[in-house]
DNA sequence: CTTTTTGTCAAGCGATGACTTCAGTATCGT
DNA sequence: ACGATACTGAAGTCATCGCTTGACAAAAAG
C-alpha cells in the first residue's frame, strides 16, 4: 500500500475512537454476548435455542442480539415466527483491523530501550 | 489430528470464557481506556501525561491504569515518583488468539445453505 | 377454533462501574 | 528545610447495564 490514501498516522487513532468502535467494543465487553457469538460461530441459531443452555430468559437474550446486531456481530432474519441469527462477518473485521492498527503501531515506534525481551 | 495435546473442540469454546478473557474484553469495553492505549501505542508515558489530554483525574486515570495491568494490556514500572506506561504484547495476543478461533470455527462450520454471500 | 410455541415491547429493579473529592505519601528542585 | 510535583488510597455519587416480570402478537400444531 502506498502512501496515497488514507488518513495521517495521527487521525488513525482518532478513527479508532469513532462511535463504531465504540458499540463493538461495548457488546463483546459482556460475557452472555461473547457465550452467544461462541455458539453461533459453530453454526445458526435461533433465539430460544441460544437462551436455553444460558440459564437466561428469552427477553435477555432479544436485548443482547440486538446490541450484536448493531456492532455488526452477527445478523438475523425472521422466517415465520423463528428468528435465525448467525455471525456476521462486519463486525469480526473490525476487530481485526483494530487490533492490527495497535500491533502496528507500536511495532513502528518500537521503544528502544532495549529492556522488551518478550516471551513468543 | 491425534488426540495428543490440546483440549477437544467443544472445550475451546469454553477456555474463551475464561476470567482471563473476562477481565481482557471488560477492560476494552471502555473508550477512555482505548484511548489510553492509542496514546501508548504511540510510545511509552507518565501517568499525568495521559491524564492530560483525556479531560479526567490523574486518580480516574490511575484506575483505568490497574483494570489495563490487570488484562494484560499495558505495563507499568515506578521509577522515583513518576510511573511510565507502556503497552503489553500479552494482552493483544490473547485478543488475537480469541478472533482467530471464532473466525477459523466459523469458517470451518460454513453453513452450506448458499445465502451467504458475503461482501470481500 | 383453540392451544402451544416463539418472539417482542414496556417498565422497573439491583448491581456494577466510571468519575470525583479529599487526604495522604514519596520524590525532586531550590 | 520547604514547596512543588507525581502519584496513591478511601469513600461517595450518579448513570448505565443486565436481567426480570407481565402483557401482548403472530405463526404453527392439534
Amino acid at each position: 500500500m502506498g502512501a496515497t490514501a488514507g488518513p495521517a498516522r495521527a487521525e488513525l487513532g482518532e478513527l479508532m475512537q469513532s462511535p463504531e468502535f465504540d458499540r463493538l467494543f461495548k457488546a463483546l465487553g459482556d460475557p452472555t454476548r461473547r457465550a452467544i457469538l461462541g455458539r453461533l460461530s459453530l453454526g445458526p441459531s435461533s433465539v430460544s435455542a441460544l437462551a436455553a443452555p444460558l440459564d437466561i430468559t428469552v427477553t435477555a437474550v432479544g436485548q443482547h442480539l440486538q446490541v450484536l446486531e448493531e456492532s455488526r456481530l452477527v445478523r438475523t432474519a425472521k422466517a415465520g415466527r423463528v428468528r435465525t441469527c448467525r455471525i456476521d462477518q462486519a463486525g469480526f473485521s473490525a476487530l481485526e483491523r483494530w487490533v492490527g492498527w495497535h500491533r502496528r503501531a507500536w511495532e513502528t515506534h518500537l521503544d528502544r530501550l532495549g529492556d522488551v525481551l518478550d516471551e513468543d
